[in-house]
DNA sequence: ACGAAGCCCTGCAAGC
DNA sequence: TGCTTGCAGGGCTTCG
């Protein structure tokens, strides 16, 4: 589900609430998320206090004062909450499956009603930790060239599509963004990705960095699920060009928005407006 | 090494 | 109304 911008996000509600906290205890009410919740959570992780919380990709990863770090993972439909003074003592729903409690009373919640998040707890560098060590670059960060792009794109037979959604090629971009930022780049997402110019590759830079960094600072898209720490939505759908307006005219031609699968995925972009 | 496909799970919308 | 079907924002794993 949710994508950098949506993660992103949560980290930045998430942070300032628990920062400096002391965890006492976990709450596992359902453990079956995409791999098994370790059974010693609980234990591993009370008496230690929440020094930051980062994000490398989609995964949200919690430094501690110990050798621990928790890294958690929102998959397709989950979310993190804050509940602390009035809301404290707020009955879990359904998809709650579990609640982390911090000194002084402050609750954080993850509700996940598909259950393919994840957490888990790694012991040194959490970057080293085999789901992480293999990722490519931080969109958002320096490494992220055209250059590297149109380097990557060379060796490769997919489409633009799958190469900007390849978290070994750049991290982040899900479903929404790579059709936004193709539909902002003018480059149709089936177009094989070696038969993209250098050139273009600087103007698909510049896209996947304007889209994610302008969702961010509107809290993310929420479609169906994805909610902020305080239970709000995110705003950037009515921003979104292409994205789910299959049939709808396009923003900047009026040709209709059309819709095809890429590698299983929906994609949607305009036949005038991106060639 | 790369690329395609399968699979994990629940909820919802569309179609009959 | 009630059933069935397909589809959904991710990504690890397996297979070719």
């Amino acid at each position: 589900m949710p994508e950098l911008p949506e993660v992103e996000t949560t980290r930045r509600g998430i942070e300032p609430h628990i920062k400096g906290l002391r965890i006492e205890a976990v709450e596992i009410r359902n453990p079956r998320l995409r791999w098994p919740v370790p059974q010693n959570l609980s234990d591993s992780l009370a008496g230690r206090q929440i020094l930051a919380v980062e994000r490398r990709a989609k995964y949200l990863l919690f430094r501690t004062d110990g050798s621990q770090t928790m890294i958690v993972h929102l998959g397709m439909s989950g979310s993190l909450f804050i509940l602390k003074d009035a809301t404290a003592g707020r009955a879990p729903g359904p998809h709650d499956h579990l609640d982390w409690l911090f000194s002084g009373g402050t609750r954080l919640r993850l509700r996940d009603p598909r259950r393919f998040g994840a957490v888990l707890v790694t012991e040194g560098e959490p970057l080293a930790h085999y789901l992480l060590r293999h990722l490519g670059p931080e969109p958002l960060e320096s490494g992220f060239t055209p250059d590297y792009l149109y380097e990557a794109a060379r060796s490769r037979r997919v489409t633009i599509k799958q190469l900007i959604m390849d978290s070994r090629v750049v991290v982040g971009v899900g479903n929404i963004y790579a059709s936004e930022a193709l539909f902002l780049s003018g480059i149709r997402p089936g177009r094989a990705c070696h038969r993209v110019s250098r050139p273009r590759f600087h103007v698909l830079r510049d896209a996947i960095v304007n889209v994610l960094q302008e969702a961010i600072g509107q809290g993310g898209t929420t479609l169906r699920d994805f909610v902020r720490e305080d239970g709000r939505p995110g705003y950037f759908r009515q921003q979104l060009n292409v994205y789910g307006r299959s049939g709808l005219p396009c923003h900047v031609c009026g040709t209709q928005v059309r819709q095809r699968r890429i590698g299983q995925r929906s994609s949607f972009y305009c036949p005038i407006c991106q060639q």
